[in-house]
DNA sequence: ATTATAGATGAACAAGTGATCATATGTTCA
DNA sequence: TGAACATATGATCACTTGTTCATCTATAAT
């Protein structure tokens, strides 16, 4: 990679002509335009952004970690994080709509679970960037 | 802690007499005290949570994707993303703080980069986790 | 059928966040 | 030295998000 054409090489803001923008002042071409080519899809990009999103809560992650052991209960997770049983069925609720966990109902009790591997193996990795 | 006694919680059920917490009315207290005893570090489930959150941004997300493919300057990213520079610089502050990209200087230049493998192999499960 | 339990949901408000504009810094070149 | 360039930073404001309270639904027991 790394076609150095760089360095000084700047003569001028390349007139461009784009459309929409206009007023662009870029060094590199070559690379806006590979990134460009190689960019996600807007609906993954959104759905990877909200996934993320949820992770990015103290409580949710110790909701996750904390299920990463094995199922549980809507009460067991409000007193392990010590807040509200309807606090705990909101954050799950999110984690429900973005596949992160599922849950199943045994009686009056529902049984919540994380939704696949991929969602422990996401939080091993933070964690592991995180303590390094 | 919060001694409230919501909805007619009245005599709560297993008395259990904990130190801290008195109020919980939970039904597996063994899993509760397992998840407890393997709970991260307040310190470090905080540092997962804000870079969770940083990549939570579909902007940030994008300049990590096109960061993967090599090393850009602040206008490039601008250019590619179509805001302005001094928004990239911002998303970029925040990402640089969490040790998720950092960056070398040439000249005038400036020029951005994945600060370690983590970090795209962080966004590479997300991504894998999405597309399922 | 009535009551109790376990949880879900909606509204409302404080706190946090992203985008933008103006200004400040640091670097190169004339 | 001073102007131009590339980027950083601070302040502001509109918008989003987490939390809480109150209400609502579903299941089980009496």
């Amino acid at each position: 990679m790394e076609t150095n054409k760089d360095k000084t090489n700047q003569e001028g803001p390349l007139p461009h002509a784009d459309e929409d923008t206009c007023w662009v002042r870029c060094i590199h071409q070559d690379r806006v335009e590979e990134a460009r080519k190689n960019a996600v899809p807007d609906r993954d990009l959104q759905r990877l952004a909200d996934t993320y999103k949820a992770l990015g809560d103290p409580s949710r992650l110790r909701i996750l970690m904390a299920l990463s052991r094995g199922e549980m209960c809507v009460c067991d997770l409000a007193a392990y994080l010590e807040i509200s049983e309807s606090g705990v069925s909101h954050q799950l609720r999110r984690l429900r709509d973005l596949a992160l966990v599922k849950n199943r109902r045994d009686g009056k009790i529902l049984y919540y679970s994380l939704d696949d591997d991929h969602v422990f193996r996401l939080v091993a990795l933070g964690l592991e960037h995180v303590r390094e």
